[in-house]
DNA sequence: TTGAAAGCGCTACCAC
DNA sequence: GTGGTAGCGCTTTCAA
């Protein structure tokens, strides 16, 4: 009992035409009520699968969005990184409840236009960009002509795509002022300190200090976000400072979780000795001992406002950018 | 300048037919050198987009693989736990450096065709599936007549279908055996005991302990598998036992992570009072503190070997199951 | 209410 | 080496 692999197969077996079959099975235009039955009963007990493929073409319409991780310079594997996990996974959890597929591609920047290209070939309804990387212009330009297009990163003035991501700079400023109130006299920064996002978390961390009378005091300890290499680089960027901090603003979770790591590594208990704040709210934060203090970005909520967001602009509505607040969640690591 | 939407616009353009572009395009088939550099120069400056999926339906092939998550009873939010992330990230990896993309879906297992449905859509080449769950028998019966599927988890006796996983048994017995060796007099299980997988990492564990001739004293704890509920469920086990064990065999790492928070809430330390191995291998493990010792199952490794496997059935050669061997990862936590 | 036919954009076959 | 044409499986007119 071979199933129909097309539709005409189906028609001829009920003995209507291929059109009265979509019709039935579709459930749109009208066909009789007994036809209708007697099709779809039909169409399940031989088991027959319609081909989205054909469907999708036809209808210029394929429920799926694609999720891009621009790479920038690093080297290709930041698909298993714990912030590109966590948030995958609450894209497809967001999408799945809207009837929407999550195709993960991993398509490398060439020219400037990569997103364009993928967006255009069909096979997704829109597309989902985590983080901007190096890829803000090709971001921006695209925008102008592509619409169904949501953005998770900072936020830029003036800029005509639609992000969604948390105040940076607000965040930095939370972390900070959260240590200087656990009494922490020399504070430190450590992760990179360029870029949208990250140089936003730093401008934070530097203007609560001014606003406190102390702009001087900053130790800032520039890294790559490699998780791999995260805590040789923690470790390696402590041992060379003149003088140890006793409060750090890690610029990411997984880059607090190095960082403790390194310090316990030196020697140094954590929060005694010194205070370890996080950026993100990953879930693992909670995990880990001691568990972590952080800014949370509402990674969950985040990429539901993404979906929400993008879909409003598949349908052609417009929409602005969303600015989240971050939150300071504080558990044992300050 | 509006790029052109299909191929026979491009062809009108460059004063050709549909054909000599598509040959031109694609690389196949024979078109004169000066043709093809002609073509190709204009597809590139008017930003020429093939549909892709006209081409898919045409040559039935997607260069697209669906990661399905049978979710079982448990509800729907499993996609953001650590192990399907982890796992999903090393599958979208492998696949990319094969050519092809990563489609998530979330499908519910409603009758027993549902990943031969899902499969025979016409969206995807072949078939992911991470866990059983308790789908095996749907599982089972879809192998019988869909080949380009391969599944993730343990290995049963006279199976039909394709699995990749650690030898469960294996690694339960070495875990148990690390910790009598580390010292441990009073060991514990803390998981699910039932399932393809967990089952027989109890199993292994027993096992173990009998050949020591101590097959009397394994505690055993039962759990869910749910990691919003882990710890408290870690602590509540932890606090109804009799006698505190000195050696604890977790059924996963997260499992493991939560028991070693549970310990601290208790007073214990690990590894001084405690010692707890985990399974899994995930990435995080290292990143915790204190670092996991695990039952390493390679995921990484394996996820490789999946897609091999997947891409090995799809060209319709014929596979064996693959059974990883697990390697003890010791770390701090023993 | 139903059937026939056109067409989505592409590739492959067969002529020339 | 290139053009015309058929057809992938579906939905959606337009007639009957």
């Amino acid at each position: 009992m071979n199933s129909p692999t097309n539709i005409k197969q189906l028609a001829d077996l009920a003995g209507v035409s291929a059109g009265t079959v979509s019709r039935a099975l579709s459930g749109s235009g009208r066909v009789s009520p007994k036809t209708r039955e007697r099709i779809i009963t039909l169409a399940q007990k031989l088991g027959y699968q319609p081909n989205l493929l054909a469907r999708n073409m036809r209808m210029r319409k394929t429920s799926t969005v694609g999720m891009l991780v621009p790479l920038g310079h690093d080297d290709l594997q930041h698909l298993s990184d714990p912030f590109f996990n966590t948030m995958s996974g609450y894209l497809a959890d967001a999408l799945a409840d809207q009837g929407y597929d999550l195709l993960l591609s991993r398509v490398i920047p060439s020219d400037g236009r990569w997103i364009e290209n993928y967006a255009r070939s069909g096979r997704v309804d829109g597309v989902l960009i985590i983080g901007q990387s190096n890829q803000l212009a090709v971001i921006e330009a695209t925008s102008l002509a592509y619409h169904p297009m949501v953005v998770w990163g900072g936020q830029v003035s003036g800029q005509h795509h639609c992000s969604v991501g948390s105040d940076n700079r607000a965040g930095g400023m939370m972390a900070a002022r959260h240590l200087m109130e656990r009494g922490c006299q020399r504070l430190a920064y450590l992760g990179p300190v360029e870029g949208p996002e990250f140089g936003a978390r730093l401008d934070g961390v530097r203007q609560a200090l001014a606003i406190a009378g102390r702009g001087e005091e900053l130790q800032i300890m520039p890294s790559h976000c490699e998780p791999a290499a995260a805590y040789d680089d923690a470790l390696g960027l402590l041992r060379g400072l003149p003088v140890m901090p006793d409060g750090i603003v890690a610029a990411s979770d997984v880059t607090a979780i190095s960082v403790i790591r390194a310090l316990g590594t030196m020697g140094l208990r954590v929060p005694e000795q010194v205070k370890v704040v996080g950026y993100d709210g990953l879930p693992l934060g909670e995990l880990v001992s001691p568990p972590l203090t952080t800014i949370d970005q509402q990674l969950r909520h985040g990429a539901r406002v993404m979906v929400d967001l993008l879909l409003k602009r598949m349908a052609g509505e417009p929409t602005s950018s969303v600015l989240i607040d971050p939150q300071l969640i504080q558990r044992e690591s300050t």
